[in-house]
DNA sequence: GCATTGAATTTTGCATTCAAAATGCTAGCA
DNA sequence: TGCTAGCATTTTGAATGCAAAATTCAATGC
């Protein structure tokens, strides 16, 4: 994650060009949107000359763009050959989610203790929406609010270094999250975890909400493996 | 951590000028060093044209690391003002110790059950080399020592991820460690649990081992942390 | 005497340029 | 036909150049 002190530019994304705050940190943005919607495929070099073009920038920002991408895990660089989009191993993918599973453990435990009525209530709200989007069978917007619920629980740790941390391993592993097509059952006990999660937080009991929401991810993480296996097989 | 397959240039660190791998790898490293060893001090700017000199380099690649360790939040980037040395606030030493307790917990869970015979001997030497430091009250060498240990540990964990996550955290705190001034007392109880966690790791005691790890960091910090509020009360 | 303004200087952000390395292509040879 | 050597092209890494923003500092007005 960039560490840049952003000035107050809007956040006008109306234009396609690059034009708001520091050029390098947009750069960064648009890029790890390209991994990780799929567009740069991993193993693949970076084009830089195209991207630049298509950015309509030069190259000193891009390369800063990649350096820094490399140095949250997103690409490789290699000596004189340019970049590539790092392809994640199995076993790469099992180091992440073992620490990601640590890190969801001490969200729970925090946040059961620090979060604020009004963060519970917001992530009750934000439950309610998914359950919605569960019964209308709106995988997208689902695993959107998915992905909102647990923010905003790792957010109500209080510690903005757990999101910092939390995320960046998040960014390297969220593309496969576009691959998860979550089967009904699975689909029906995730829903099911979430309750539990959301009854543990309410009562704000951190051991369980801390054990519920590590065994939630490993569980999650089960069935992404399964497709990612499943996927990696298919592509030979 | 820059994510660079390194080509196999040795490590001649003889001349002082830069020339081995990619430069930009090399400044970052060098720059870290410069702010860990405390000669850039927090909340000061990095001296972009001072420092291009000093290395004998353009500002480009210079410009290059100061992005690669905003992303670590050793620098924090003012837009058009430059770069600051990221001052640590107490609050931010906190939430670090915070996840690395849980990081140390989780080392201490996996390196049981999954470090080699072998690397429990090498832990097993290097405690006691560690205890001849404390025998003898040299401080310097018992810190790499202990460094060393820990280290050993987490890679012990099998787990690359685990590595670099809590070493970008190491990083962001290991300038403080430089104040720490062990009293006696402190010492000798840094000692004991040293005892506690090579008994725990031999009999390969997975929850005792994580437990033990997790709350020695904590003790640890707390020393940490007095010393620096001290520091920081003085500095006023 | 102090605050304010505005020009000179410095610094920053990005584009451009240049040399070196890597890649691709062609031709020559077995 | 297949392989390799050598040249041309492309790509990369880093230096330099240039415009815009920020900082400095002195002069002016109050």
């Amino acid at each position: 994650m960039a560490t840049v002190i952003p000035d107050s530019t809007p956040e006008q994304d109306s234009g396609q060009r690059i034009a708001r705050r520091s050029l390098h940190d947009e750069v960064v943005e648009r890029l790890r949107d390209l991994i990780v919607e799929g567009e740069l495929e991993p193993g693949k070099r970076v084009p830089e000359r195209v991207l630049c073009e298509r950015f309509g920038i030069s190259r000193t920002p891009l390369r800063e763009a990649l350096k820094v991408l490399a140095s949250e895990g997103l690409v490789e660089l290699l000596p004189n050959r340019g970049a590539v989009v790092a392809p994640l191993t199995v076993v790469e993918l099992d180091e992440i989610i073992e620490v990601m599973v640590a890190l969801e453990g001490l969200a729970g435990l925090l946040a059961a203790s620090r979060m604020s009525d009004a963060g519970i209530v917001e992530v009750k709200a934000l439950h309610y929406e998914m359950l919605a989007c569960h019964a209308r069978a709106d995988l997208h917007s689902y695993f959107k609010l998915n992905q909102a619920i647990h923010l905003a629980i790792i957010e109500g740790a209080g510690n903005a270094t757990l999101v910092q941390t939390y995320g960046a391993l998040n960014g390297r592993i969220r593309r496969f999250r576009y691959m998860a097509n979550l089967s009904g059952a699975r689909w029906d006990h995730a829903v099911a975890e979430h309750e539990e999660i959301l009854a543990a937080l309410t009562r704000r009991d951190s051991a369980l909400l801390s054990r519920l929401l590590s065994d939630h991810l490993r569980n999650k993480y089960q069935h992404l493996k399964q497709a990612y296996e499943a996927e990696a097989q298919a592509a030979e």
